[in-house]
DNA sequence: CTTCTTTACGAACGGCGTTCGTTACGAACA
DNA sequence: TGTTCGTAACGAACGCCGTTCGTAAAGAAG
């Protein structure tokens, strides 16, 4: 590194590190994800994603105003992942409730981005893709304008909530050690489990009559029955 | 504090420092909560907790386990402030909405609270207390164990998550120096508005048409509209 | 009066987000 | 060709953070 420190660099090597690319905000974002794909929301910091690219924070500011926007950076490029389909208001409940499974499946695809999820008001292009999408198809079929911005909210909310919830369990396993959900899910749920079946009936006889009903379900379950109230709250609202 | 320290206190002097409560758990806290109230979630840190207690942030690892703990204690704290009427189970539905209510009421009443609430699965006495409530309440009206408990916790979450982005609000609003609620959503919201309004209309025809709309009601509206969506999709689970 | 256990806490470790002042360099211009 | 200049890159530092460790003080037990 220092020993051609004054020599010119000699035309047909062009650049002194072509293997590094030169930053820029997309690279910096990519960057971002991977890493908080890989080791979690805690381990996504500004040096963490310096080093990733081999330089150090203060580089990183030139492209990204602060942490906040690098998380709704981020956020708006994972919301890109969502497909949606064509739209058809004769349909609206079905693309309705597949849009929410497919954005919950995104969502959950990188666990820990729903930490950012909820954390911002997104505004970014992919989510009005995502919102013209839903606005328009709630209109088209009818709803007021009012409805289907309220809607459009309440959903969105209940879908980040969840996957934000789940990423929480997703980073509890880390912490723990363990990698195996399976194995996760019997100690850490199962302890819960003893514990609440241990209170004093007396005092609690409807919690410790019915443990098993309050573990029975997995994450998928537990939205899917959500999603399902909700829709059954919105169906009046149409013509 | 130099001046008398080997002269041994005299009986009549019960204390060197009576003026300085011991610590203790609860005392911990609700000094937490304290600065969470008065401050942000962002300005609870062991440290800032300890200084108001005039002591060192090692002091607290006596009595609390980590930050995690502390904050769950906390979160059960509030939850304590939720107060729940006899049960009726003849009139559930009215019960179950007027609880939700309540929880709301109390959860943004400590506003960063919920920044707790969603990252913790509570098993608090006081989040028993609730949970014993709710399960009680829809097993007695005739619902199914297993759908009392899934209802449990999407509602549960649906408390949480709206109140989390409510705290959002606030903790943005203080951000930016405003502290009046109005000017505040004038400001930040309205921005928002202009945003969308200036997108080009061909490519977001719904967005910038119905830019009112998407701004117009305010957080308790869309608690309510998001609440009575649940609600709408609950009926039909009762016989 | 001694011993032991619990509580308190100063000091330090390693990490964080962010800022500042300075380099290095490519493009624009003389 | 030589010079200037705007800007991306970045090393160093600031002031925070959560947590741990070793020690000191205080109260209970013997």
């Amino acid at each position: 590194m220092g020993s051609n420190a004054e020599v010119p660099t000699p035309p047909w090597r062009r650049s002194r590190k072509p293997v590094k690319r030169q930053l820029s905000q997309d690279l910096i974002v990519e960057t971002g994800l991977h890493v908080l794909d890989a080791e979690g929301f805690d381990a996504l910091s500004m040096r963490r994603v310096a080093q990733e690219l081999d330089t150090g924070p203060a580089s990183l500011y030139a492209h990204v105003a602060n942490k906040e926007e690098l998380l709704e950076l981020i956020y708006d490029r994972v919301l890109g992942e969502i497909k949606l389909p064509e739209r058809d208001p004769s349909r609206w409940r079905e693309q309705l409730r597949e849009y929410a499974l497919e954005a919950h499946r995104v969502l959950c695809g990188h666990a820990d981005v729903a930490r950012a999820a909820l954390a911002t008001i997104p505004t970014g292009p992919n989510a009005l893709r995502v919102g013209e999408f839903l606005l328009g198809l709630l209109i088209e079929a009818g709803m007021s304008p009012g409805n289907a911005a309220l809607v459009l909210d309440r959903l969105t909310l209940y879908i980040s909530g969840d996957a934000f919830e789940g990423s929480l369990h997703w980073t509890r396993m880390r912490a723990s050690g363990r990698s195996d959900p399976k194995e996760y899910i019997e100690s850490f749920i199962g302890q819960i489990a003893d514990y609440y079946g241990s209170l004093p009936p007396a005092q609690f006889p409807f919690v410790t009559r019915h443990v098993d009903a309050l573990i029975d379900a997995d994450g998928e379950e537990r939205f899917r029955f959500g999603l399902d109230l909700l829709l059954g709250g919105i169906d009046p609202l149409m013509p």
